[in-house]
RNA sequence: GGGCGGAUAGCUCAGAUGGUAGAGCAUCGCCCUUACAAGGCGAGGGUCACAGGUUCAAGUCCUGUUCCGCCUACCA
C-alpha cells in the first residue's frame, strides 16, 4: 500500500540513465592498453543479435559487471569486451519468418538478396540486447563492440579455417549427420536435443527369399525400412545360427537384402535382428561400411520421401510412417506393435524432429585439439569454478567426437573453399583464389556451405582482440582473466574456445572459467515462453530498480545451485536499497562541506567498534568477489550495512551528532560517520552502481569524480580490535536483554524503566563507562549499579555473562509471564549445559580433542553453570509472587 | 546405461578445511522513538531425507537406500 510518504522513499527512476551516461562520458569503461596497471579482462559471452534480455543474460552480465567494477576500482587496467553473435540459424529463421509474412521464401530472393536482407534486419533491429545491457549497468567498453560477422572477425574465421585445414584438422567427407528438415541444414551432435517421446516399437517380418522362414526386426521408424539394404544379427546369436548369408525380401519394396552378422547388434534388444538403413542411421552407416552394403536415401532434405521410396515417394516422412504401417498390416507382415518410450532428437533451434542422413559435410578433427585443452585444465592453467564442473568438462573432452561444422544455410561465414569445375579438387585459401591449386584452372566455384556459428564463437576471446594480427590489445588482454557463463554452453562454447585458443595462440584463453547456475521461476521451473512463466528482467527493473534487481541476482548466486527468482526476493532487496538511501539522507543531514574525512586521533569506543567491524566486512566482500562467491559477498555487505551500521552504529552515535554535543566530539563524530559511510558506499559499488554513485555524488565534496575512481576499500588490520568488539558485544547483549524483557512483559516502548545491573565492579566497568548508550537504546530512565549481594526481589531479570540485568517493575510486572520467561531461559541454558557437561565427562573427548576446543567447552560450562544458578534463583524469587 | 547435483525452519535457500544449527521472506506481539512503516524492537519455529559406518565429536567425511532435478550415451 502506497502511503503518502512514498515521496520519501528511494526512487531509482531517472538516476540510472543519468549515471550511466555520466560513466560513458567519463570514459570509465574504456580500456587503453598503453595505460599502466595489471590487466584484467573479460570477453562477454556474446548474446545472439536476435536476442533480447532474459534472466540468464541478466545474471551472467551482472556477475561480470561486479568483477569488472571491482577490478576497475582496484585500479587495474580493465577491459570488458562486448558484442553479439550472428547466430546463423536463429537469425536466418527470424528473417525467414518476416519474409513468410510477405508471402516470400528465402529461395524467392536468392542467396545474395537474402543475405542483404539479413544485414538490413541486423542494422535495424539487431542488437536491442546491447541497449538492455546498458540498462543493467554493464560496464563494457562499447568502443570495442564486436560482431561475429564483422570484417575483422570474418578474417579471423577464414584464417583459422585455413590453418586447421592445412594441418589436416579440418576435412570434408560423406558421413551420417543430424539433419533438420525444417532448417534444411546439417547440425552438430550438440545441436540436437533429445526428448523423451512416446512412440511405438514395430515388429516387422522380413521373409526369406527361399524357404518358409523369416526374420522379425524391431524398429521405431518403420518408414526407413524402405531404405534398408540388409538385416543384421549378432554373430554369436544361436537363434540365427546357420542363417546368416540368407537373402531376405524387403517387404513393400520387394528388394532382396542379405542377412548379415555384426557385433554391434545387441542380442537382448527387440528380436535380436536389426534392419540396416545405411543412409538414415549412424550405426547402420558404420555397419554398411564394414560390409560394403549399398546405401539408399529414402528421405530428402525437406523430410519427404524420395523417388527411392517406391509407392511412398513424395510423402511426408511421418505420413509415410503411418502408410507403411498400414501397408504392412494389410500384408500381414506387422507382427506386433508395442508402445515405446524413447529419446528422439530435435533441432535445438526449431524443435523439428531431426533426421539422421548421409551427406557430404565438413568436420573438425577434434581429438588432437582436445588433448591440450584437457591438459590446460588438468594442470591448472585454467581453473573451472566451481570445480565440480571439471569432471563434466573432462568427461566430454575425453569422449569428444568430430565436429560437423558445415551448415546448409545462407547466413554465416561462407567456407573459404573453392571447388574446381575441371579437376574436382578443392582449394582452400584465406582470400578467394584465382585458380585451382591443383590444376590451375580458373573454373572455380565457392563452397555453398557456411560455418557453424559456434566456429566463430570459438575464436571470440582472441578474434575480438585483433587476432591474427599481433595487436596491442591481444598482447595486453589475452589470455583473459575470467569467463563467466552458464553451464548450458560449457560444451558448445567453452570447450571449443579452449581448443581453438590453445591451437592458435598457444595459451588457454582464460585463467578462470566461472560457471553459474540457471535462473528459474519461483516454483523452480525453467523459464520458457511456452510455459509462459518468463519473468522479464526489464519489467523487474522498472518496478524495483536496477540495483535492487542486480543485488537480488548477486545475493542468490550461490555456487552450483539454480536461482529461483521471485518478486518477494527483489522486493526485499529493493527495501535494502531504500535503507541505504535513507542512511545516505541521514548522513547528509549531519555533514557539510566542512566535514573532514580524516579519522580523529581519539576515537570513541563506538567508532573503534564500527571501524573494526568494517574491516571484517571489507575482507569478506573482497574475498567473496575474488573467489566468485558472490552471494557471500552480497550477504556480508547486506548484514553489515543494515544491521550493524544502520541498526546499531547510527543509533549509538546520534547524541554525538546533535547540536547539544560537545563541538569537538561532534566534529569527530561527523568525520567518522562520513568516512565509514563512504567506505560502505564504495564497497557496494560493484553490486549496486547506480545508487552508490547517486549517494556518493550527493555527499559533500563539491563536484566530484565518479566513485569508480575512489579505489576499492582495503582492509586496515590496525583498525581491527577484537577486545573492543567483545566489549561492545556485551553491551549490545545487555541492551538486547532489556529489550527482550520489556517486550515479553509488554512494557510499553514509551515507558522509561530503571535498569539495575548487578555484578562485580570490574565486570560492570565497561557498562558504567558507556552507560549513556545503554540508557538510550534500552529506553532506561536510569541505570543503577548493584553489587553481587543485591537480591532482585520483584525484578524481571536476565543474565548476560557475569552480569545480571534487573528491571524493577513493581506494579507492572506480570509474575506469571516473568516466571514463564525465566523458565524458558533456564531450560535453554540447562539443555546446553548438559550437552557441554556430557562432552567434558567423556574422557576420550578430553584426551583427543584439541586443547583449545576442550578449553572452550570448560569455560562454556562454567559460564552456563553460573548463568543457570542465577536464573534458577531469580526464577525462585519470582515464583514466590505467583498468584 | 553412465555421470552430476539436490533433499536443512511454513517457503526459498546459506552453511570453505568435521567442534555450541543461520539468513531472507512468511508468521505472532509491541511501536508512526523526526534517516527510513519499503521502518524499529522483540518472539516462535529445525530428531539437518532414511539406514549404517569412521571419529572424542558428523548437517559437514565414507557406504547403502528412497525420492526429486539436470547432463550425457550409437539399444534399433
Amino acid at each position: 500500500m502506497a502511503g503518502q510518504d512514498t515521496d520519501k522513499a528511494y526512487d531509482p527512476k531517472g538516476i540510472e540513465e543519468k549515471w550511466y551516461a555520466f560513466w560513458l562520458r567519463g570514459g570509465f569503461f574504456h580500456a587503453d592498453p598503453a595505460r599502466p596497471g595489471e590487466s584484467y579482462s573479460i570477453v562477454i559471452p556474446p548474446p545472439n543479435v536476435t536476442g533480447s534480455l532474459h534472466m540468464g543474460h541478466a545474471l551472467n552480465v551482472t556477475l561480470q559487471d561486479v568483477l569488472i567494477r571491482y577490478n576497475l576500482m582496484l585500479g587495474r587496467n580493465t577491459l570488458w569486451l562486448p558484442g553479439t553473435d550472428h547466430a546463423g540459424i536463429a537469425t536466418q529463421n527470424v528473417v525467414e519468418r518476416l519474409l513468410a509474412a510477405e508471402g516470400k521464401s528465402r529461395q524467392d530472393l536468392g542467396r545474395e538478396k537474402f543475405v542483404e536482407r539479413v544485414w538490413k534486419w541486423k542494422e535495424e533491429s539487431g542488437g536491442v540486447i546491447l541497449r538492455q545491457l546498458k540498462r543493467l549497468g554493464a560496464s563494457c567498453d562499447w568502443e570495442r563492440e564486436r560482431f561475429t560477422m564483422d570484417e575483422g572477425l570474418s578474417r579471423a574465421v577464414r584464417e583459422a579455417f585455413v590453418r586447421l585445414y592445412r594441418k589436416g584438422l579440418i576435412y570434408r567427407g560423406r558421413y551420417i549427420i543430424n539433419w533438420c528438415p525444417r532448417c534444411r541444414t546439417a547440425l552438430s551432435d550438440l545441436e540436437v536435443s533429445y526428448e523423451e517421446t512416446r512412440g511405438a516399437l514395430y515388429f516387422v517380418r522380413y521373409p526369406e527369399l527361399s524357404g518358409r522362414r523369416s526374420v522379425v526386426v524391431a524398429t521405431t521408424r518403420p518408414e526407413t525400412m524402405l531404405g534398408d539394404t540388409a538385416v543384421a544379427v549378432n554373430p554369436a546369436d544361436e537363434r540365427f545360427a546357420g542363417r546368416v548369408g540368407a537373402t531376405l525380401r524387403l517387404p513393400l519394396m520387394d528388394r532382396p537384402i542379405p542377412l548379415i552378422s555384426d557385433g554391434m547388434v545387441d542380442r537382448e534388444f527387440g528380436t535380436g535382428a536389426v534392419k540396416i538403413t545405411p543412409a538414415h542411421d549412424a550405426n547402420d552407416f558404420e555397419v554398411a561400411r564394414r560390409h560394403e552394403l549399398p546405401s539408399v536415401r529414402v528421405i530428402d532434405e525437406s523430410g519427404r520421401m524420395t523417388g527411392e521410396a517406391g509407392a511412398f515417394a513424395g510423402m511426408d516422412r511421418f505420413a509415410c510412417r503411418e502408410a507403411v504401417v498400414e501397408k504392412l498390416k494389410a500384408e500381414g507382415l506387422l507382427v506386433k506393435e508395442e508402445p515405446y518410450l524413447h529419446n528422439v532428437g530435435h533441432c535445438y533451434r526449431c524443435r523439428t524432429v531431426v533426421e539422421p542422413a548421409e551427406s557430404i559435410q565438413w568436420f573438425v578433427r577434434t581429438k588432437p585439439l582436445a588433448e591440450p585443452a584437457i591438459r590446460a585444465v588438468r594442470e591448472g592453467e585454467t581453473r573451472i569454478v566451481p570445480p565440480q564442473w571439471e569432471k563434466t568438462y573432462f568427461e566430454w573432452m575425453d569422449n569428444i567426437r568430430d565436429w560437423c561444422i558445415s551448415r546448409q544455410i545462407w547466413w554465416g561465414h561462407r567456407i573459404p573453399a573453392h571447388h574446381c569445375g575441371d579437376c574436382g579438387q578443392t582449394t582452400v585459401e584465406t582470400d578467394p583464389p584465382e585458380k585451382c591449386a591443383s590444376c590451375g584452372s580458373g573454373n572455380l566455384k565457392q563452397e555453398e556451405d557456411v560455418l557453424d556459428t559456434w566456429f566463430s564463437s570459438a575464436l571470440w576471446p582472441f578474434s575480438t582482440l585483433g587476432w591474427p594480427e599481433a595487436t596491442p590489445d591481444l598482447s595486453r588482454y589475452y589470455p583473459t582473466s575470467a569467463l563467466v557463463t552458464g553451464f548450458d554452453i560449457l560444451f558448445f562454447w567453452v570447450a571449443r574456445m579452449m581448443m581453438m585458443g590453445i591451437e592458435f595462440t598457444g595459451k588457454a584463453p582464460f585463467r578462470d572459467v566461472v560457471i553459474h547456475a540457471l535462473v528459474r521461476d519461483a516454483r523452480g521451473e525453467k523459464m520458457s515462453k511456452t510455459r509462459g512463466n518468463v519473468i522479464d528482467p526489464l519489467e523487474v527493473m522498472d518496478r524495483y530498480g536496477t540495483d535492487a534487481f542486480r543485488f537480488t541476482l548477486v545475493a542468490l548466486a550461490a555456487q552450483g545451485r539454480d536461482i529461483r527468482m521471485s518478486d518477494d526476493r527483489v522486493e526485499g532487496y529493493r527495501n535494502f536499497m531504500n535503507k541505504i538511501f535513507q542512511a545516505g539522507r541521514f548522513v547528509r543531514m549531519h555533514v557539510d562541506a566542512e566535514t573532514s574525512r580524516e579519522l580523529p586521533e581519539e576515537l570513541s569506543i563506538v567508532d573503534r567498534w564500527i571501524l573494526s567491524r568494517l574491516q571484517r566486512v571489507i575482507d569478506e566482500v573482497r574475498r567473496g568477489i575474488e573467489e566468485y562467491r558472490f552471494n557471500d559477498a552480497g550477504q556480508a555487505f547486506y548484514q553489515f550495512t543494515w544491521h550493524e551500521f544502520c541498526d546499531w552504529y547510527v543509533e549509538m552515535i546520534k547524541p554525538s551528532l546533535s547540536p547539544e554535543a560537545d563541538p569537538l566530539v561532534r566534529r569527530n563524530q561527523r568525520a567518522v560517520l562520513l568516512r565509514v559511510f563512504e567506505t560502505i558506499i564504495a564497497l557496494g559499488q560493484p553490486f549496486i552502481p547506480f545508487l552508490t554513485e547517486e549517494i556518493w555524488q550527493s555527499l559533500p565534496g563539491g563536484k566530484r569524480d565518479s566513485i569508480l575512481r575512489q579505489g576499492y576499500p582495503a582492509v586496515d588490520p590496525e583498525k581491527t580490535d577484537v577486545d573492543v568488539e567483545e566489549d561492545m558485544g556485551h553491551l549490545m547483549e545487555v541492551i538486547r536483554a532489556v529489550r527482550n524483557i520489556r517486550s515479553e512483559l509488554n512494557v510499553s516502548p514509551a515507558k522509561k524503566v530503571e535498569v539495575r545491573l548487578k555484578g562485580k565492579v570490574e565486570d560492570l566497568a565497561f557498562l558504567r563507562e558507556h552507560e549513556e548508550i545503554l540508557r538510550r537504546l534500552a529506553r532506561a530512565e536510569r541505570v543503577v549499579h548493584k553489587d553481587p549481594e543485591y537480591i532482585p526481589v520483584k525484578d524481571a531479570t536476565a543474565v548476560v555473562n557475569d552480569i545480571e540485568v534487573c528491571l524493577p517493575l513493581a506494579g507492572l510486572i506480570d509474575f506469571d509471564q516473568e516466571a514463564r520467561r525465566l523458565r524458558k531461559e533456564v531450560d535453554k541454558a540447562g539443555a546446553e549445559l548438559s550437552v557441554v557437561t556430557g562432552k567434558l565427562s567423556n574422557e576420550r573427548f578430553v584426551a583427543n580433542a584439541p586443547a583449545d576446543i576442550v578449553e572452550a567447552h570448560r569455560s562454556r560450562k562454567d559460564d552456563l553453570e553460573a548463568k543457570l544458578s542465577k536464573l534458577s534463583r531469580n526464577l525462585e524469587l519470582v515464583t514466590r509472587y505467583l498468584s
